[in-house]
RNA sequence: GCCUGGGUGGCGGAACAGGUAGACGCAAGGGACUUAAAAUCCCUCGGAGCAUAGCUCUGUACGAGUUCAAUUCUCGUCCCAGGUACCA
């Protein structure tokens, strides 16, 4: 007579498993990583978050997904390093600080204790000891330190430029924080203000960063097709034309340079464009009729709105200088035009006009009614200037190109350069799109620029010792948003290190946020390094991050300068490696409908009463206008707050329903109309549990050879096991399609379910030894393919299936005890002597392994088609003998009936699959 | 405009070295159990038609093509999302 030992609850319970396990993890510090040389190592790292206040749908998904390949890879043997933290510097800190009267420090350090409490309610299985807050001094000490480090080497300089300035948010923003023209935080206008900034000699890595893009095979390739397109590498020749009038003085104002991607066409050339603020339009200009006129048109330039709304209408317009150039091939006298197209930053300034063979050259030419002149011709055809409609920008031959004609023009491309190279007249270069770094923030929550600025000495660095320079902590923030840091007179004045003069003035700017998100993945792998930035023997044993994983929105800002920051590492000779991440995934976002309440503005999505299609206001019960499905946004309310799903389900079924949802990489329209389905999916799965509990005690789960098995459905169901075991294993190891993979398990559960373990009698249906063993391998390693997933309904479950048991009081500790395993027969035998160890219950176990030989099947399935379409299908012997299948299909009664009379022509045979027969 | 991805049932999504389209789940409908409900279990479920244990036609954004066979490959068209843009 069988005995329980002990009884499941009815139902799998949240709120009592979850909280108990989550302990035990933390009480026995399973999660600790420590470099161990005799494991392979295994660095999982997920985007770290901003602590805004609550974690996000996104947030949850980002971090869900990082967790099972952690504690898959875990499961695997590896030694797993898998930190979490905080990109806590930042702006919307400074405006909670002035909105709700309190200090940034304050509110950042309160939102990151209630998202960490979050994180760990979802059990993620994080390192908590090494989590680090980028705004604490023990952190940006080390950045200051790389930024002197950096500042001896000239890899940062200072510079007075324009800078894109929001007036909202009264600070310089990067070019790369600006989304057409419009502020990336708040969305205001974006202003041009001239200031002096730090900058990061990024463009000094562009084409080393460029390169490296086709070495990243773990990329996503659409990030690293962002990334070249961002770097925008364009090569060709830089071009001197001589100043009609001027000395022939080519280094100097006598001539302009041009970059140009086309020297081929320089025979075409018949005007010149600078943009309105180069240099030389003012002197060009000076004393000529034009003079008014081109003033005139660089003032309201300079005034023009800058938003690419406005220059996507702006049509190409100009003014000539009253200047001329000559082309420096055929000696043309060249009118030089400032014109609105022409950008200073690109290039020299200047563009050599070829409107025959240049689109946007050409609507000008026609504007302002200028010379074309046809220097390539396509095969089979001839262009007339006076007659073309549109620009010819295809491959052809030289014309009118002296010495050139008749030649075809990639080739005339190097030939023509090699020529002006010879003359003194031009070279090959290369241009980039990429700029240097802006880092200097005029804002207040951010790490201090470690320089001080001395009358007599002029910009002199902080020392060393001085480290680090301490974000004052009593500051006010200023009601207007700007920093208060130039304010405070006991932290900007200061003794200059070098003369000691007495009036030094510190460096009251504040670094780039995306400066401390560039290396907090090389901080993690020693993160109380008190003595460098990292331990240099850590960092060697757990750097690169083989698996980083983060929203597609980071695809070419923190990537970027990440890589960027690894290559001044390795030049200032800190580490030996170039690429901080292996593997890339970029995750989808999470979207959802906007709900826009003509009265009260975006709605949450609690705010609104929606039916059929349609939306009211629940305040004031007017229709609801729906809008686009867009990424979930605060401003926008568009938002789920995950506690509520943790609240009603738990952390497991939350986990289970992001992942089956959608594939990692594809966006999310948030619905969870499917998060029941979950809730049953993982009761059905303890129902099971509880049942194979009680049909295989004493029985040892079976793991031999399919062969040795002669029930007909223990073999089947043994082989489904290793079929799942091996889909799982595949689908996460290629690709993280979590989604399949749980489907996968859901089919071997329901095939379970339909072998009568379900029922609920008091006597068993006799059931065979084989079946009862197959069974107790079945649920054994539905739990472990589960376990990464759900990892406490997995622990819980293990427990009761006998391997481990509590004794005593749950509630008055965690203390499980190893027992002697169930299966073995003697399953009420508690071990009570078991020391307790770390690696104790299903996190401890490795990632089941399939047989080869149990994956194929007796019988296998033919399909028979008739000219391409399904006939007929029968079952056959695996082994049968591709005649033998043919011979059956044509004997099939379907098949016959469709084949009537006609002739076979073709019968084709696809091995073990498929019949098509032909008539 | 350019560069990436995508368009498959009422819905989320499966299946692409070409080989049964719709796995798995949700929603829906029916049934069992129950005094009843919940929970659970079982069945049906792209569309249309018919002589309805079944069979036929049709169907993966649209139009062509290659092939014995196309959701999958090729060409063209139309939508959607993300990125990017006076870049010479």
């Amino acid at each position: 007579m069988r005995r329980r030992i002990y009884i499941m609850d009815d139902r799998y319970s949240p709120e009592k498993v979850e909280p108990r396990w989550q302990e035990y993890w933390e009480k026995n510090h399973i999660f600790r990583a420590s470099e161990d040389q005799s494991k392979k190592k295994y660095y999982l790292l997920e985007m770290f978050p901003y602590p805004s206040g609550k974690i996000h749908m996104g947030h949850v998904r980002n971090y869900t997904i990082g967790d099972v390949v952690a504690r898959y890879k875990r499961m695997n043997g590896y030694n797993v390093l898998h930190p979490m933290g905080w990109d806590a510097f930042g702006m919307p800190a400074e405006n909670a600080a002035i909105d709700n009267n309190t200090h940034p420090a304050a509110w950042t350090y309160d939102n990151i204790n209630t998202m960490r409490n979050q994180l760990k309610k979802m059990g993620f299985s994080y390192d908590w000891e090494r989590e680090i807050a980028t705004c604490s001094p023990e952190y940006y000490r080390w950045e200051q330190w790389l930024f002197l480090k950096m500042l001896e080497k000239d890899m940062v300089y200072r510079k007075e430029s324009y800078v894109n300035w929001c007036g909202h948010c009264q600070t310089v923003l990067a070019n790369e924080q600006v989304e057409e023209d419009l502020c990336w935080r708040c969305g205001e206008m974006v202003q041009q203000k001239k200031l002096w900034q730090w900058f990061f000699r990024i463009t000094d890595y562009a084409e080393d960063l460029l390169l490296h893009c086709d070495k990243l095979p773990g990329w996503p390739e659409k990030v690293t097709v962002m990334q070249k397109n961002w770097i925008g590498k364009s090569t060709g020749s830089e071009i001197s034309f001589k100043i009609e009038g001027r000395q022939n003085d080519i280094a100097g104002e006598g001539c302009i340079k041009v970059f140009t991607t086309r020297p081929d066409t320089l025979f075409g050339a018949t005007f010149m464009c600078l943009a309105p603020e180069h240099p030389l339009v003012e002197s060009l200009s000076r004393g000529t009729d034009q003079e008014k006129a081109v003033a005139e048109f660089v003032e309201k330039i300079s005034r023009q709105e800058r938003s690419s709304s406005a220059i996507e209408n702006y049509e190409k317009e100009g003014v000539f200088t009253g200047a001329w150039c000559i082309n420096p091939a055929n000696g043309r006298r060249m009118p030089i035009y400032t014109a609105n197209f022409a950008l200073m930053e690109y290039g020299t300034g200047a563009v050599m006009s070829v409107p025959a063979h240049d689109q946007r050259d050409f609507d000008f030419a026609k504007k302002y009614n200028l010379d074309i002149v046809v220097v390539i011709q396509p095969a089979g055809e001839v262009l007339d200037a006076s007659t073309m409609a549109q620009a010819f920008s295809a491959p052809g031959v030289l014309v009118n190109s002296g010495q050139y004609n008749g030649m075809p023009n990639d080739k005339a491309m190097s030939q023509i350069t090699d020529w002006l190279e010879r003359e003194g007249l031009g070279k090959k270069t290369v241009s980039f799109r990429l700029r240097d770094w802006g880092i200097s923030r005029q804002r207040y929550w951010g790490t201090p620029i470690p320089v001080i600025h001395c009358q007599s000495c002029g910009v002199v660095p902080v020392a060393e010792s001085d480290l680090p320079i301490v974000l004052p902590e009593d500051a006010h923030l200023l009601e207007n948003g700007g920093s208060p840091l130039p304010t405070l007179d006991f932290f900007k004045k200061t003794d200059c290190p070098k003369c000691g003069r007495g009036d030094a003035m510190r460096d009251t700017d504040t670094m780039d946020t995306f400066v401390e998100s560039s290396w907090y993945f090389i901080r993690y792998c020693s993160p109380g390094c008190t003595s460098a930035m990292f331990d240099k023997e850590a960092v060697k044993y757990w750097m690169a991050v083989d698996q980083y994983i983060g929203g597609v929105e980071h695809a070419i800002l923190h990537l970027l300068y990440s890589r960027y920051f690894m290559r001044v590492l390795n030049t200032l000779g800190l580490i030996d490696f170039k690429e901080p991440f292996t593997n890339l995934l970029t995750q989808g976002m999470v979207s959802k409908e906007t709900l826009k309440c003509p009265e009260h503005g975006y709605l949450f999505p609690e705010e609104a009463q929606i039916s059929e299609g349609k939306a009211a206001c629940r305040k004031c019960g007017s229709e609801v206008e729906i809008g686009r499905v867009i990424k979930m946004s605060k401003s926008k309310k568009n938002v789920i707050d995950p506690n509520d799903l943790l609240n009603k389900y738990g952390a497991d079924i939350t986990r289970l329903f992001c992942l089956f949802a959608a594939p990692p990489e594809k966006g999310l329209e948030w619905n969870d109309d499917g998060v029941e389905g979950c809730y049953r999916f993982i009761n059905r799965v303890w129902r099971l549990a509880d049942r194979c509990i009680d049909i295989t005690q004493g029985v040892v789960p079976y793991t031999g050879p399919l062969s040795e098995l002669s029930d007909s459905d223990a073999k089947k169901l043994y082989t489904k096991a290793h079929q799942t075991i091996k889909k799982v294993t595949d689908d996460i190891e290629g690709s993280f399609h979590f989604n399949t993979a749980i489907s996968a398990v859901m089919e071997l559960v329901n095939a379970m379910y339909s072998m009568d373990f379900n029922t609920d009698q008091p006597d068993m249906p006799q059931m065979s030894p084989q079946i009862k063993s197959v069974a107790a391998f079945c649920i054994r390693n539905i739990i472990l393919l589960l376990s990464p997933i759900v990892p406490h309904f997995a622990e819980e479950v293990w427990e009761y299936m006998g391997k481990f048991v509590v004794k005593g009081d749950s509630s008055q500790g965690t203390d499980i005890y190893k027992v002697q395993g169930a299966d073995e027969s003697q399953g009420e035998n508690i071990d009570n002597s078991g020391e307790l160890d770390k690696m104790n219950g299903i996190i401890g176990q490795l990632w089941p392994v399939y047989r080869e030989d149990a994956l194929v099947t007796d019988e296998i399935l033919v399909v028979v088609q008739v000219n391409g379409k399904l006939r007929s299908k029968f079952s056959i012997d695996a082994q049968s003998s591709d005649d033998f299948i043919r011979q059956t299909a044509l004997a099939d009664e379907m098949v016959q009936k469709h084949i009537a009379d006609q002739p076979v022509k073709k019968v084709i045979v696809v091995r073990k699959k498929l019949v098509n027969i032909v008539v």
